[in-house]
RNA sequence: GGGGCGUUAGCUCAGCUGGUAGAGCAUCGGGCUUUUAACCCGCAGGUCGUAGGUUCGAGUCCUACACGCCUCACCA
């Protein structure tokens, strides 16, 4: 028997004495964050490790108490026939004589995360990677009353005289946090929960760092961000928008993959810091003794591939931005940029719309969300403005005025727009945007035909060569994604990056750089093409309804804790 | 980078006009064999972010610094 169930052959003795040995412990300076000290061999060194607080050396002495009786605190011996997910789903509407008379045994494993400890008896609560809300189902009492679930968790029993004396008294040293495994029959408790009557305990995995308490749970956004670990394990919001997020990109691939487009990685490091305006990270490569740029954007790259033939792509990947920090500016942030030949940026419209309400469908089943305290209605199609008809239609001014560099200087100073002598008229037009109209673009809106001058890597349009044949898509007055006609006219190209570097050595130090080799690719002809990027950060804040870029992103860039490490230059 | 707010026990938070630090939960000890933030009794736990200053005396007032949050700027 033991042979055929390895997770469950060492039920565990008593630990008669769990009193750690402090006095060794606290021989060393306690030093904050400090967990490890050196390992010279496969063992981990006792001796050497220095507890943070008294908590964590309780915990240890109990490690070490189960070590001095053979049982290894860090077992992988273990063996599971149910996550919890599972058994919610097979057994969870079950009733109480169901339960009874079908003798259901299972082995689960998972997180403790209460314990409630009444004498011979004690319920237990463990978590695991299944759990998610909505999976449990309602709890049915004996009389056959609905008891609605109040967590994700499975509830173990665990009862003297079912494990025997010696695994009770084990298990009542566990600390919530620990991983442990249990088997045993499922029944329902006089409250109606689905509940694992224990016949065999073990702990797996001991756990040295108290988790929060229960209750408040951990709600300090800088040890959220900086733990994330413990930010994922006590609170459901936080790990389901990650799961949103991470959903929402699976689910763009699969968009991308049905309609013929090939997923490509193109490089990270640069030479050239294109395809965008925004100041870089520099890097170096030592062997090469060649300083490199993190990308700003994939786009150009992308383009290269247009040109070799891969006529419809994506990548979606991380781009770097040496840009201050907000609630939607992350340093590094994932990007999905797509380039698709013979289409146009009004093909690209309507694939956007195709894009987002498949991705609102599959996660919210339907069409409708809350973000930002906005309810946001995604049924397509979505309303197209000019930047001009926007700028029009909030400020009050007549859409031909707009054209005039002296009315776009009296709305400036109108709103106190900072410096709007040096810009130039569409820097000065799309400021005015940014201030006036895009605030109000809550519902899926496009934005289109952008002044030239802000836009040096799109076609221009053909009936208004001072525009270009670009738009930008608003939701809830972020901007989501932003999309073009490529220019593949290389001559045209090289103009524009002549005005950039006019403008960079007027001052302007975002100005693209002239990329020669992008050029003489454009000269062996890119087919009519429109590409796209859409900042996934920004996409999973509005289908998590997330309030900041650093909610969506499992890691978002935060000082070190303990202060510099490097020296200022 | 500017402005505002914050940093007190493992977690969540009190701490008034300056007088040597408190609660709840968790931990530890005791009791309790169907609990749901279980309950009851008891003990322990803090270099009040760091460094200076004012004061007889600083968690509290002042200055600088560190980290975070909000906001503006920069920026998509």
């Amino acid at each position: 028997m033991a042979a055929n169930r390895p997770g469950h052959d060492a039920v565990v003795p008593v630990i008669d004495q769990l009193e750690p040995s402090l006095a060794v412990r606290h021989s060393l300076p306690a030093i904050a964050g400090l967990t490890c000290g050196p390992m010279n061999n496969n063992e981990p060194q006792c001796s050497e490790y220095v507890p943070e607080s008294r908590l964590i050396a309780q915990r240890l002495g109990k490690a070490d108490s189960l070590r001095d009786r053979g049982i290894n605190p860090f077992t992988n011996q273990v063996r599971v026939d149910h996550t919890l997910a599972d058994l919610f789903r097979l057994h969870g509407e079950k009733s109480h004589t169901e339960l009874q008379s079908q003798a259901i045994e299972v082995s689960v494993a998972g997180r403790l995360r209460f314990f409630r400890r009444m004498g011979k008896a004690s319920f237990l609560k463990v978590q695991d990677g299944s759990c998610q809300p909505g999976i449990k189902p309602a709890g049915q009492t004996a009389d056959g009353r609905k008891v609605p679930p109040t967590d994700d968790l499975l509830q173990l029993l665990v009862q003297s005289d079912m494990v025997g004396a010696e695994a009770y008294e084990l298990c009542q040293s566990f600390d919530l946090g620990d991983y442990i495994a249990a088997s045993g029959l499922l029944m329902r408790t006089r409250t109606g929960e689905l509940t694992v009557q224990v016949r065999r305990l073990k702990l797996l995995t001991k756990s040295l760092r108290p988790l929060p308490e229960k209750w408040h749970g951990l709600s300090d956004m800088e040890t959220r961000f900086r733990q994330r670990y413990v930010d994922l394990i006590m609170n459901d919001r936080a790990k389901e928008t990650l799961r949103i997020r991470f959903e929402a990109t699976r689910l763009i691939r699969q968009f991308f993959y049905q309609r013929g487009f090939v997923e490509v990685e193109t490089p990270m490091l640069h030479t050239t810091p294109g395809g965008a305006a925004a100041r870089p990270f520099l890097t170096h490569h030592n062997a090469l003794d060649l300083d490199l740029y993190l990308r700003i954007a994939p786009e150009l790259y992308l383009k290269r591939l247009v040109v070799g033939g891969f006529e419809r792509l994506f990548e979606i990947g991380r781009c770097f931005r040496n840009e201050g920090l907000s609630r939607f500016h992350n340093p590094e942030f994932t990007m999905v940029e797509f380039y698709q030949a013979f289409a146009t940026f009004l093909d690209l419209m309507t694939f956007t719309e195709e894009l987002l309400t498949y991705l609102v469908g599959e996660i919210h089943h339907g069409m409708v969300l809350t973000c930002d305290s906005h309810q946001i209605d995604f049924t397509p199609p979505w309303p197209r403005l000019t930047v001009h008809q926007a700028v029009a239609k909030y400020t009050g001014v007549d859409e031909d005025r707009l054209h005039d560099r002296g009315e776009l200087e009296r709305l400036a100073a109108g709103c106190a727009l900072p410096d709007h002598d040096s810009m130039n008229t569409g820097k000065l037009l799309m400021a005015l945007f940014d201030a006036l109209a895009q605030p109000h673009l809550v519902q899926p809106t496009f934005v289109t035909h952008y002044p030239l001058e802000v836009s040096p890597l799109s076609r221009k349009n053909e009936a208004d060569p001072t525009l270009v044949d670009r738009f930008e898509l608003f939701v809830a007055g972020w901007e989501v994604a932003n999309a073009f006609s490529e220019l593949n006219d290389p001559v045209d190209q090289y103009m524009r990056f002549l005005d950039q570097l006019k403008a960079k050595a007027a001052g302007d130090e975002e100005a693209h750089p002239m990329d020669l080799d992008y050029i003489r690719a454009l000269e062996y002809a890119m087919p009519p093409a429109a590409g796209e990027g859409i900042g996934l950060d920004r996409l999973a804040m509005i289908l998590a309804d997330a309030a900041t870029i650093r909610e969506v992103i499992p890691f978002p860039l935060l000082r070190p804790e303990s202060g510099p490490t490097t020296t200022v230059e």
